[in-house]
DNA sequence: CAGGATCCGGGCCGATACTG
DNA sequence: CAGTATCGGCCCGGATCCTG
């Protein structure tokens, strides 16, 4: 959102903003090339409540990232899928995975350390 | 950190952990290739107070992404670095910055159609 | 200059119960 | 199945004041 004198901020704070929340990254990364129901999504990420869940969902459709699509049969079907402008976090899930690998080949490092040296 | 069982979480949150927190991507970007003084990144980053600042360059340190240099001048002096690891960090960054222009054009843009319509 | 100490408010997140 | 409704805790982030 822009400020009123009609500039926008920085795009590192624009990007923050539309991926922060906890279980954000996660869900686009579940999401990848992928159509899946909230069910699904509700048992991939576990630790997350429906409430919380929903929640998440609603931001990411608000924001343009995912599509929420309703089928209304008994019992009803949710589909969720990322838009095209979503699949532009494509690149940022593929550096975190990166990031995270490295991190914790890093930790299994020390730790294997720590075992040498007991 | 691992899990009791040795294994370790989805590299995702993995990353996630890593760089949540409401400046750090910003203080990693205004880290790229330069060192900064505290005061700096102060007024950098607009908005920030200096406790919280405080709290957030230590959290990025004790994760090892950037160093803190202190030299006992008076009135003393703190540097910070993006350490070696924290440069893994880099290519997160650019995939941000370039969301986030994606994202202020889009908006530009229905700004400028919502004007030709009034 | 670069913080530490203290207080505080909000929202982020989660648990539980209920529903079309 | 895919949510809503309600409640509550807790921590993140911010304001203010103080210091070597």
């Amino acid at each position: 959102m822009p400020y009123q004198d009609g500039t926008y901020g920085c795009p590192v704070d624009v990007a923050v903003q539309m991926i922060s929340g906890k279980w954000k990254p996660r869900l686009i990364f579940e999401l990848q090339g992928q159509t899946r129901r909230f069910g699904e999504l509700h048992r991939l990420l576990p630790g997350v409540s429906k409430h919380v869940l929903t929640v998440q969902l609603r931001e990411l459709e608000k924001d343009g990232i995912i599509s929420r699509t309703v089928i209304p049969t008994i019992p009803p079907q949710v589909n969720y899928n990322l838009t095209e402008f979503g699949s532009n976090l494509t690149p940022i899930l593929e550096q975190m995975i990166k990031l995270g690998e490295v991190r914790i080949s890093k930790e299994k490092e020390i730790k294997d350390k720590d075992r040498g040296e007991n």
